[in-house]
DNA sequence: AGCACGCCGACT
DNA sequence: GTCGGCGTGCTC
């Protein structure tokens, strides 16, 4: 018997292994192998993706399986055929596209050991085998795989392994927990003693009534493993291993919390259960009540005996989101998420594989999670952007829920107030239902939206006269203030300060990017150049590339007002977790009038007090200059608006200088329908998504001289592939010079989804060809491009 | 991707 | 004379 592996290399290939008689379980599509691979024979991970009797491979170069260490597949073989068309379509190859998913926790390489079994050797041994032994046993009974190998040197050293395990005499130490049931630390109190340590007495005396308590409850008390590790050795504590109970309990079914839902809540949740169709929008604004929808309807699923996965986008994950959810569905859901430990990645891995956990909340990379019986996919705030991932394969977990929803064939449902243009045209093509709650649940209104010219006021300034008259008072009353700042929203953009007038380029309406280098102004989906402008055409006055972020705007309001408590929350504040939670926690509780934050501090948080929302440089929020701006601005505006007033009625002032932006008249009219047709009309003028499929390419240069070699290679790959995409110039990247690497770029463009698809095999022959040596990426889909 | 094999410059 | 640069070719 033969089996087809899948390794974790850039390689469309696959390879084929004899499977020994003696494996530790058999083999079955999905599951794990482990196999000697290359000229060193160095083990490897990978995962079958056939079983065949024969196979058209010279045999004596077929090489052993090393074993099966698994009774179960990691990959649901629905999963194995969305997997491939990822591959196919995001331009990976299977390999690092099943790898990417799977938590490295799984992966083994050479770093295991082999022990001495204690058993007495009865049985005649082959010479290498002996060697084997006897070099372990010179090394107290256990070495490492690798080590041992590179000791004893032998020919067939799999084989003499292979063959010792059989008989007993060695073992090896399991990679990963085999079993089930994930299994979970715990600290065992084992005698009371007298210690100095403060934090060690605390330890001592809260386990002196419980005895026994998880380690992970222990830490979550602010106990670290340290204080654990000292009591150990000082013999007081023992840390031992259990399997937890909860992975065993079947899916509690108490909904905690009556949902109740109003007439059009009741008629969304409704639609989705008798699913005529398969796939939905539930639209409406923030406050509708979608979350509710949903939830009721990921129970009603459960109650059918399906299991449910909820997407939702990184920051969204918080542990608020978890509170609630789990006070809907107890406590045994499978958590997801990038942050999570390699061992916690493993544990709701399993849990998925056995079926006994019903509902799954995740971001991105719990869209291939192997869960049994699968019946609903939810994916919240389906425009966000963080369901990209940004290395390879470049997937779109919304994509990628999709397909997977198709090949099932069950039901998805996408969630948005702001969906994306893409799934909007879906809805108008009819390939997405759309169920819209129209009015909000309380009856606070919507904020009230203000428009700030600041092309009137007399000189710039940060805050328009108006912005702070309304803090001012706001403060006064004793609510929050919130401003909104996105910092990493200037590129060397030619941008007015003084009108806002910004350059663009007259084939794309891209705004132009300013380059130092090359004093010139270049269009960033074109590549097409400009003479650079000095001066503004509008006003004449002069043009600057400076930006404000975050850290400015608290400075200068300090110095307006020393006597409010201001609190900054971006990246930099944010990032050690213990402090970013407690400035939250302060903030809900009102120690701060006014917060000036980024995107960050605008998601997955309530704060009770925030009646007045800032947004100061509106025409900023595009970020990158790209097609997507627009949208990007558009949504950004709504979503941050959206903050305050959401328990008493809020405000909100938008600052910008172009108030006849469609993204931002439409947004601060709640005309949101005029936006996406406005919005298409302009995509579809320029032939841009979702009228085309878009794929980016970009090289990353170490000497800036190599750019007329690749120019030249480009030129005839433009050739080549002009069946296929329309291929404009190779251009500078928006950031042009990344940690010493020269960035260029180009944004090809397919007509639909078949020619990009066969425009793409040809492609990835073609760099794996002209650019050896280079380093490229190829992404479908882009979300920005920078 | 990693790693080995292979053919040309500055060094004990 | 050799050590070592990284070009290219292979991995069941």
């Amino acid at each position: 018997m033969f089996v087809e592996v899948a390794l974790d290399l850039p390689i469309d290939q696959t390879f084929y292994y004899r499977v020994p008689k003696v494996v530790s379980y058999l083999p079955e599509v999905g599951k794990r192998v482990i196999v000697p691979f290359g000229k060193n024979d160095l083990l490897k991970t990978g995962i079958i993706l056939s079983i065949k009797d024969s196979i058209d491979y010279s045999p004596e170069k077929v090489k052993e399986i090393f074993d099966i260490p698994d009774n179960f597949p990691l990959f649901a073989e629905k999963t194995l055929e969305l997997t491939k068309w990822i591959s196919n379509y995001y331009c990976a190859s299977i390999g690092e596209t099943l790898f990417a998913f799977l938590p490295s926790g799984f992966v083994v390489s050479e770093s295991f050991y082999i022990k001495l079994s204690n058993r007495e050797i009865s049985v005649n041994l082959t010479e290498s085998e002996e060697k084997i032994v006897e070099i372990l046993k010179s090394a107290s009974g256990r070495l490492k795989l690798s080590s041992l190998r590179r000791k004893v040197k032998v020919s067939s050293f799999y084989q003499a392994i292979k063959n010792l395990i059989y008989k007993g005499i060695i073992v090896r130490e399991e990679f990963i927990k085999t079993d089930l049931i994930p299994k979970e630390e715990f600290v065992v109190l084992k005698r009371l003693e007298k210690v100095r340590g403060k934090k060690e007495k605390e330890l001592l005396q809260y386990l002196e009534t419980l005895k026994k308590a998880k380690l992970s409850d222990l830490k979550r008390y602010g106990f670290t493993r340290q204080t654990v590790n000292k009591l150990v050795s000082k013999g007081l504590v023992e840390i031992i291993e259990e399997k937890t109970t909860i992975a065993n309990k079947p899916q509690e079914l108490i909904e905690k919390k009556e949902i109740e839902l109003t007439p059009s809540q009741k008629r969304a949740f409704e639609e989705i259960l008798e699913a005529k169709t398969k796939k939905f929008l539930l639209y409406g604004v923030t406050g509708s009540g979608k979350m509710e929808v949903y939830l009721k309807t990921a129970f009603e699923f459960v109650k059918r005996g399906r299991s449910v996965l909820i997407l939702v986008p990184e920051l969204l994950l918080t542990p608020e989101l978890r509170a609630r959810v789990e006070s809907y569905f107890g406590s045994n859901i499978g958590i997801y998420h990038g942050k999570l430990s390699q061992k916690e990645k493993v544990s709701t891995w399993l849990k998925a594989v056995k079926g006994e956990t019903k509902v799954f909340i995740g971001t991105r990379g719990a869209v291939m999670l192997p869960i049994k019986d699968l019946g609903l996919i939810i994916v919240d705030e389906e425009q966000d952007s963080s369901y990209k991932e940004q290395q390879k394969p470049y997937y779109h977990a919304r994509e990628v829920a999709i397909k997977r929803s198709e090949l099932d064939n069950f039901p998805i449902v996408l969630v948005s107030a702001t969906p994306s243009v893409e799934t909007y045209y879906r809805v108008k093509k009819k390939e997405i239902r759309k169920l819209e709650l129209k009015e909000r649940v309380s009856n606070v209104p919507l904020p009230y939206i203000k428009v700030v010219n600041l092309q009137k006021s007399k000189r710039f300034s940060i805050f328009s006269e108006e912005l702070l008259k309304t803090l001012e008072n706001t403060v006064k009353k004793g609510e929050q203030v919130f401003l909104f700042i996105n910092r990493r929203g200037f590129f060397s953009t030619s941008f007015c300060l003084s009108c806002g007038f910004i350059v663009e380029c007259e084939d794309c309406c891209v705004p132009l990017t300013y380059h130092k280098q090359e004093k010139q102004l270049i269009c960033h989906m074109c590549g097409k150049r400009y003479k650079p402008i000095y001066r503004c055409p509008k006003c004449n006055a002069r043009l600057e590339f400076k930006g404000y972020g975050t850290e400015r705007v608290e400075e200068e309001l300090r110095i307006l007002y020393p006597n409010f408590k201001i609190v900054r929350l971006d990246q930099d504040t944010i990032k050690n977790p213990s402090t970013g939670a407690r400035i939250i926690k302060d903030i809900k509780e009102g120690k701060y009038d006014v917060i000036v934050g980024t995107q960050i501090a605008s998601k997955g948080h309530n704060f009770p007090k925030l009646t007045l929302v800032g947004v100061l440089m509106a025409d900023l929020l595009g970020g990158a200059p790209d097609y997507m701006a627009s949208e990007r601005i558009f949504q950004t505006i709504v979503h941050t608006t959206g903050r305050a007033g959401r328990f008493k009625p809020g405000a909100a002032i938008v600052q910008t200088f172009n108030p006849e932006l469609p993204a931002i008249k439409w947004a601060v009219e709640y005309k949101f329908n005029s936006f996406y047709e406005e919005e298409l009309v302009a995509r579809k003028l320029l032939n841009y998504p979702p009228f085309t499929k878009g794929v980016l390419v970009e090289f990353q240069l170490e000497k800036i001289s190599s750019f007329q070699k690749i120019e030249k290679e480009f030129g005839k790959l433009k050739e080549t592939l002009s069946s296929f995409f329309s291929i404009p110039d190779i251009s500078p990247a928006p950031l042009p010079k990344v940690s010493g690497k020269y960035r260029f770029i180009s944004f090809f463009r397919a007509v639909d989804e078949r020619k990009l698809l066969s425009g793409i095999k040809i492609l990835k022959k073609e760099f794996l060809n002209r650019f050896k040596g280079i380093r490229y990426k190829i992404e479908v889909d882009p979300v920005r491009i920078v």
